[in-house]
DNA sequence: ATGGTTGCACGGCAA
């Protein structure tokens, strides 16, 4: 099974991408974030052609929005509401007997203080609630997979500079220690560093707000794939996809992908 | 220190 996951930044603007990235990357289930769209107009059609028969989204007008497209039927589709929000970051299905968790962690605003700013005492708010929600699972039994946008890029190598990045949200110590506690919950492993080490840099976003993102390459790592450690004898490979992010329009993070056996 | 870009049921907000 190949599962990819890909923040697309406007799921009707992506259409065209979308068959591109299903050529190159050929997954099984796609799991999408900010999909920015209501789900009386989200684009079915577009992915029954791409072969993707079984198709999930929770949308909203303009903001937010997650969405899981599988070759293979989806059963127990359910979503969890975080911090007392409908504000869809949360998608779940079963797929072959895999439980998939599509998530959209909250961006948490400009400035890592959860005092000064709402949006940052949100994102940490949502993170524990998810963390205490996965532990108290604990010990279940129950293959996941657990992917999407977390907005957080946990090592030194998933951001351009450690050291300026300390005080940007996205890598500030308090988010990495949260993403800590996440991973901790049921012992999650990251399944694209289980294939490319920390030694190596890596991202999956690059901001907008710069001339060229390919020669300043100043890009993040937060988009993630992990996995619950039974099912790591079945990983097989992990890939990201950063050519798209040259594409027009690009979104403005790529896509990740993990093949299980 | 500031401003840089994109997307959205179109215009201020979120990323």
């Amino acid at each position: 099974m190949r599962i990819a996951t890909w923040n697309v930044n406007s799921v009707r603007l992506r259409l065209e991408q979308l068959g591109r990235i299903d050529e190159a990357l050929r997954p099984d289930v796609l799991c999408l974030q900010e999909t920015k769209v209501s789900d009386n107009l989200f684009p079915h059609d577009a992915f029954t052609a791409l072969g993707y028969a079984h198709v999930a989204a929770l949308g909203q007008k303009s903001y937010n929005g997650v969405a899981i497209a599988s070759r293979r039927p989806l059963t127990d589709v359910t979503t969890r509401n975080w911090c007392g929000r409908e504000d869809c970051r949360h998608l779940i299905a079963t797929i072959d007997g895999l439980e998939v968790h599509c998530l959209y962690v909250p961006a948490g605003g400009d400035i890592p203080d959860p005092e000064a700013n709402e949006k940052f005492a949100h994102k940490l708010a949502f993170l524990d609630a998810v963390t205490t929600w996965f532990a108290d699972q604990s010990g279940d039994g129950v293959p996941r997979v657990l992917l999407g946008d977390f907005n957080i890029a946990p090592l030194e190598s998933d951001v351009w500079s450690h050291r300026q990045m300390l005080k940007v949200v996205s890598h500030s110590p308090v988010e990495i220690a949260k993403a800590g506690e996440l991973q901790t919950s049921l012992a999650w492993l990251d399944a694209v560093r289980h294939f490319i080490p920390p030694s190596q840099r890596l991202s999956t976003w690059w901001s907008y707000r710069s001339a060229d993102w390919k020669s300043s390459d100043r890009g993040r790592r937060l988009d993630h794939i992990w996995v619950t450690p039974e099912l790591a004898p079945r990983l097989v490979g992990a890939e990201i996809f950063p050519e798209s992010r040259g594409w027009q329009p690009a979104s403005d993070h790529v896509p990740v992908l993990v093949e299980l056996s």
